[in-house]
DNA sequence: TTGAAAGCGCTAACAC
DNA sequence: GTGTTAGCGCTTTCAA
């Protein structure tokens, strides 16, 4: 059995009051008794037991975070981060993974697990605003990422529109006309995909270029292996392309690998940008030219928020926070107009 | 303030201890009583404090698992596969990134934070023995990945020196002979640097091959970067290369990417083989022949096992558990001899 | 089948 | 400065 407030008192000849004032730093402890209780606290190897704590403070000093997938960079690069952050905070951080599903995105709204942690950060793909509207209580909430919702939450969010504009905008100063979007999700006006191609449809207006519903593909997952199955379908389609637009960097690595397969070059045949900024896309062949829409500044503004929810320090209405993007121009679509 | 159970004892006119009965699902509950503390907790919106079950049962339904860094994809995609079978089994995961230093590893071994777990699952990098013979108590943990301790504790390992000689077998009989090794430490013998470089000399010595030092490059980090740093340093010294076994996938995608940059073709001059089969392994250009070391089962065996240990349902001493491993063949260094 | 009551280990009033 | 004591919300004997 580990030992207790009550076996170091016991040893050290002194209260349980007077060990927990040590163990808590308190200031008001006369040397002598602070070093004997020490004493036994090392004798002993005494460890303050989290939980009775937890259940006497109401805190945890936990935070859950939720992602559609570990797997996916992004939510990994993303997760490292807001660990990262909470570690210099002085907390931990549970992960679970809701696959992007709603139902288990909106189970874990309601679920008693969330008594383990003072505060929820949720990365939500399937969630709408009934969901949280019906989201029990006052639990300290932010929600992270693309999508914007009516409801009275906190928002952690990137620029989606203005970058994706950026990066189209990019493709057609070089001098692309013919530029595939890939990742699109029928009906998604809310969600990341749905913005981008706004921002990328702002952009061909601004230029005076026609938008060519054929040139947009959806994908089932926003992965490798659906950027290449994208693009196989466009050219199996026949359809004249000069660039690519992935909504995300994964999708544009595996439009990448898709053209090269078919003989197409990158960039000089078919330029191709991204969106994410993924650790990877420095390194592929050829690197990616892409948006880094600040996930760092997502992460750490993510658990500050959250933090400050928790210690009620942070009072008022909720807030929306977007994070200021970067165009990353690389080989995969180089400033210049094409060769 | 969240309803308790007394509220709802209260509200349903029973004792709290029938309410208890309910909620854990106990059976010699009338259907009755059953159904007016169902309503009453439906009525309240109950849920049941975690913190205070859990301080009475000793048990926290949480496991820890500490990585390195979740940034780096065989991590995250690891940490995703544990969470997911942690799930399966009713439990959550609190993730800690320890950066692969010795000194964070030590300190989460006795730090308190542990009392929010039931066990731990950790990958260590720089700890050693001497650390683990010191760890408090009989805290259930499982050691991951590579490292194979003295330390009387269970460990799930992979089998790096037969997967590192399949490795370096697959390159020799392909007629390669100037075999670059990448990622290999400083007397590092008990490591996975070690242990697959033990491997790869094995090969070269079946094979009659001798052993060239020259080839065998330090990095600092097991990254995209080192990778790429290690195949200029080789370049820039002149040595002559066929082949490049990466110690993991992203230091051969690293080399990969270093090598077109200086105009070899990849596998046509150099092979490259990795370590790992990583997702993006097959979807890189070339696609990446590397090993899978077993990750998925490794993460389910690690899991069952902690939670064996947890439930005292599995005593015995340490065990030692090997995943199988699979040499993945793909175009960085396909089966054929080089034209 | 249900109720009463003890106590998990800790913190924080409140006394002295 | 230090001790006493009452809970935090729950599970679990032990009785009834």
């Amino acid at each position: 059995m580990a030992p207790t407030l009550h076996d170091v008192a016991r040893l050290a000849g002194v209260s349980i009051k007077t060990v927990s004032n040590v163990v808590n730093g308190h200031p008001h402890v006369r040397p002598s008794t602070r070093a004997a209780v020490e004493r036994a606290v090392a004798e002993l190897g005494y460890t303050p037991n989290l939980t009775a704590r937890n259940l006497r403070s109401g805190r945890t000093g936990a935070i859950a975070l939720a992602v559609p997938d570990l797997s996916l960079s992004y939510f990994a690069e993303l997760a490292g981060m807001v660990i990262a952050r909470a570690e210099e905070r002085g907390v931990v951080v549970l992960v679970e993974q809701t696959g992007g599903e709603r139902d288990r995105e909106r189970e874990l709204l309601r679920s008693p697990r969330l008594g383990l942690t003072d505060g929820l950060i949720l990365s939500p793909l399937g969630l709408d605003a009934t969901d949280l509207a019906a989201r029990p209580g006052a639990y300290p909430t932010v929600l992270l990422g693309e999508r914007v919702f009516d409801a009275a939450i906190d928002h952690v969010t990137m620029r989606n529109i203005d970058a994706a504009q950026a990066a189209t905008s990019h493709l057609l100063a070089s001098g692309r006309r013919r530029i595939a979007v890939l990742g699109a999700h029928e009906d998604d006006g809310e969600g990341a995909a749905g913005l981008r191609l706004q921002g990328h449809r702002a952009a061909l207006a601004a230029a005076g270029v026609a938008f060519d519903p054929a040139l947009v593909v959806a994908t089932r997952f926003w992965d490798r292996s659906g950027g290449a199955d994208a693009v196989r379908d466009l050219l199996a389609r026949g359809v004249d392309v000069d660039a690519v637009f992935g909504l995300n960097d994964t999708l544009a690595l595996g439009a990448i690998r898709a053209l090269q397969e078919a003989g197409r070059r990158v960039p000089d045949d078919v330029a191709v940008v991204g969106f994410d900024d993924l650790d990877e896309a420095r390194y592929s062949i050829p690197s990616l030219t892409t948006i880094d829409p600040g996930r760092r500044w997502i992460a750490q503004t993510a658990v500050d928020t959250l933090l400050g929810r928790v210690a009620d320090s942070a009072p008022g209405g909720p807030r929306v926070l977007a994070a200021d993007f970067t165009l990353r121009v690389r080989e995969s679509a180089p400033g210049l107009p094409r060769r």
